[in-house]
DNA sequence: AAAGGCATCAACCGCGACAGT
DNA sequence: GACTGTCGCGGTTGATGCCTT
């Protein structure tokens, strides 16, 4: 890792974190908490910009911050995630509770990026896991299904406002004009509830993925463009939610 | 054992978004 | 609206350890 570089021209200290600036910081911080990231180095006694300290604290020292290898389950979600959100490191650590932005960056750069998609490796990993793919066996329930999902995305699409509160809440709102026809709705608000189980949007991912839904051949319709995934409104796990909604899956 | 190459990951940097003045 | 300060994000760097030759 980066070693100590000594002093900056301004003063401030560059390089790895010694022990005694970590137990400076962690003592600050628990005593005072984090009120602005500028001016809390001098008063903590360090001699570190604060984005150096805002980063040490984000990535190591906060006492949520998990460490040690990643689970399947976390490669997964990063891997799905990933192909819908792209390069959006922290939308992805907030699927990942306890994991950094920069933890997964550096995780996918240098273990999956080669993978290449999330089907890859469950078909490399799980070949005999049929709990996901035994779902598009049938044609019939493979039609059913996309038109479900094609369903909700005229649904978006027609919508002149929708808004989504923080997708790390264990519930969301939703403020559609099609869903307020459709639903008991109150305010203006729909509460959907929560997600479901990891299972759950796993399931939604591949119905939603459009790497995945073109390896499965082309008479299953890639329901949403490229382009669309490009916008960050369309997040997966609301789009699930309402996809929730609608179904009842 | 030594040298070179590669992989890992903590940390830095630049930029944009946002809020306050 | 312009300016300034702060924060967060994503890309990149570079020291270290491991592996291969």
């Amino acid at each position: 890792m980066r070693t100590p570089s000594g002093q900056m021209s301004t003063g401030l200290k560059k390089g790895s974190w010694s022990l005694e600036e970590d137990q400076k910081l962690v003592s600050y911080i628990n005593r005072y908490g984090i009120w602005n990231w500028s001016h809390m180095p001098r008063f903590a006694g360090l001699s570190r910009s604060g984005k150096s300290c805002r980063l040490r604290w984000m990535n190591y020292l906060k006492p949520n911050v998990k460490r040690g290898n990643f689970s399947k389950e976390e490669e997964e979600i990063i891997l799905h995630s990933h192909s819908l959100l792209g390069n959006r490191w922290s939308a992805i650590a907030a699927r990942l509770p306890g994991r950094t932005d920069n933890e997964i960056k550096n995780y996918w750069h240098t273990h999956l990026k080669k993978r290449g998609t999330y089907n890859l490796v469950h078909q490399t990993t799980n070949p005999n896991d049929s709990d996901i793919s035994s779902t598009f066996e049938s044609s019939d329930i493979k039609n059913t299904q996309c038109e479900q999902v094609n369903h909700v995305k005229d649904i978006i699409v027609t919508q002149s406002s929708m808004t989504f509160e923080d997708e790390a809440s264990s519930s969301s709102t939703i403020t559609t004009s099609s869903i307020e026809q459709e639903g008991d709705i109150k305010d203006n608000h729909y509460d959907i509830g929560s997600p479901g189980t990891v299972e759950d949007l796993q399931w939604f991912w591949n119905q939603l993925c459009p790497i995945e839904n073109l390896e499965r051949g082309n008479n299953y319709q890639d329901p949403f463009s490229d382009s669309f995934f490009q916008d960050s409104f369309h997040d997966s796990i609301s789009l699930y939610c309402l996809y929730n909604h609608e179904f009842g899956i």
